[in-house]
DNA sequence: ACTGGAATAGCCCGAACGGGCTATATACGG
DNA sequence: CCGTATATAGCCCGTTCGGGCTATTCCAGT
């Protein structure tokens, strides 16, 4: 039996996936893929692992392990995913980063929640590609983020910078935001907080005026669709 | 070098994901993979490749050219994502069953909306599996649709019971609806829909009493949880 | 020490909402 | 042909919302 040229001694082996052909050589970006996906982690460790330049150091399947993986491993380069159980994953590059501040964390996502792709960037991560995207972009991205010249896409950078301005709600408007969502009235929303009804028509004025729409059911499914709230 | 008993007598082979052992036999189990993650794909096959008695005969990175692959290849287990750009991973398996009422559609889903695992499932898919699960489990899965022994989990069966239960909103009802989770008022639904404020509101009321909420916020949010509006 | 934001709370008032209840026209199926 | 479901529309009435406006307290930054 032969594959790309390579003799192999036994009929056992029929499904080789990644040769490396020439250039052994020098692995030198070492990576840390962090999905809890198995099937993405396969996927990547059969992308990656036919790239001479790239080695795959470690693997996580949740935020919170990918902490230990990285203060483990120190991989040049991380693959994140969002939306993690246990730790997710705009918290994870948030962690990493304060403990290892010349971290490089690169956003792997879906894209069905623009917001999450947000707090990664506010997070720190150095950019994002889409799972949908094609595979040589992300290799390139890759060794950008590797060499420290990735740089996002403008349209990217210009949305973000957008959301920066955004106003920002308070602890207590969250608070108020999260009932308002769940569906209670003024009245129930000042009980749970332990506050007078006029308290909370106040706090319910000033979030509808921030998030720039006219009744509590707008603030929900704008709360909903920014992320500000779990549905 | 030698890796898994197999003796590979060149340098250059130095990765290697996939063996298979014995029973090179009939690979009897012919596999379409549709899911618009290429990195996903990538790790189904490397995934699907191991295994002596699967083949993957095709792939579709979209619902709609899932349906020109089935009818090309007639594959015997469909690998179904849900949330695809074109037309989503639902409406392609009942696309597909419509026109071949004997295909076994498989969903693969991340579960952040389980109103689409629902919807797969009233489509026709006979099963479903997260993409976070273990591949073991995925495997046997595959093997148990192509034989037709595959079940659901009970607990899954019980929900999709309950929820096919669950009172369903006429078209008018989902119009109102879907203008409610917009933040409009009834007399602007009024307008919109060329009716009386009065008819919306009767409207509301119903839609109200079905979904179990007692405002048009709780009304909101239920509608996005289940799916029945977009954000 | 002064400033400013956040959280608290009150008042007024018109508009919107939600519940209950009735009624008509249309269409579909047994 | 009759019952049911849907869409339409009206009425009453109490509750809730949302806007505007003022005021106090407390804490943090300059």
């Amino acid at each position: 039996m032969r594959f790309a040229g390579v003799k192999i001694d036994s009929p056992a082996v029929f499904f080789c996936v990644a040769l490396a052909g020439f250039a052994m050589s020098t692995k030198n970006i070492r990576i840390l893929i962090v999905d809890d996906h198995s099937l993405v982690r396969i996927g990547l460790r059969s992308l990656l692992g036919t790239q001479s330049d790239m080695a795959i150091v470690a693997e996580a399947d949740s935020g919170g392990s990918s902490l230990l993986a990285f203060a483990e491993h120190r991989p040049d380069v991380v693959l994140m995913d969002l939306r993690m159980p246990d730790m997710d994953g705009a918290e994870a590059t948030a962690a990493i980063l304060a403990e290892f501040p010349r971290a490089r964390v690169l956003v792997l996502t879906t894209f069905d929640s623009e917001n999450d792709v947000f707090e990664a960037l506010e997070a720190g991560a150095v950019g994002f590609l889409l799972k949908s995207g094609d595979t040589k972009t992300l290799l390139e991205a890759i060794r950008g983020v590797a060499q420290g010249t990735y740089t996002l896409p403008p349209a990217v950078a210009a949305r973000f910078a957008k959301r920066r301005a955004a106003p920002e709600l308070s602890v207590r408007e969250r608070q108020v935001l999260d009932l308002i969502v769940k569906g209670r009235s003024n009245k129930e929303i000042g009980t749970d907080l332990g506050v007078a009804e006029n308290t909370v028509k106040n706090h319910v004025k000033v979030i509808l005026g921030k998030l720039g729409v006219s009744d509590r059911t707008g603030a929900a499914t704008k709360a909903i669709q920014r992320g500000l709230a779990r549905v």
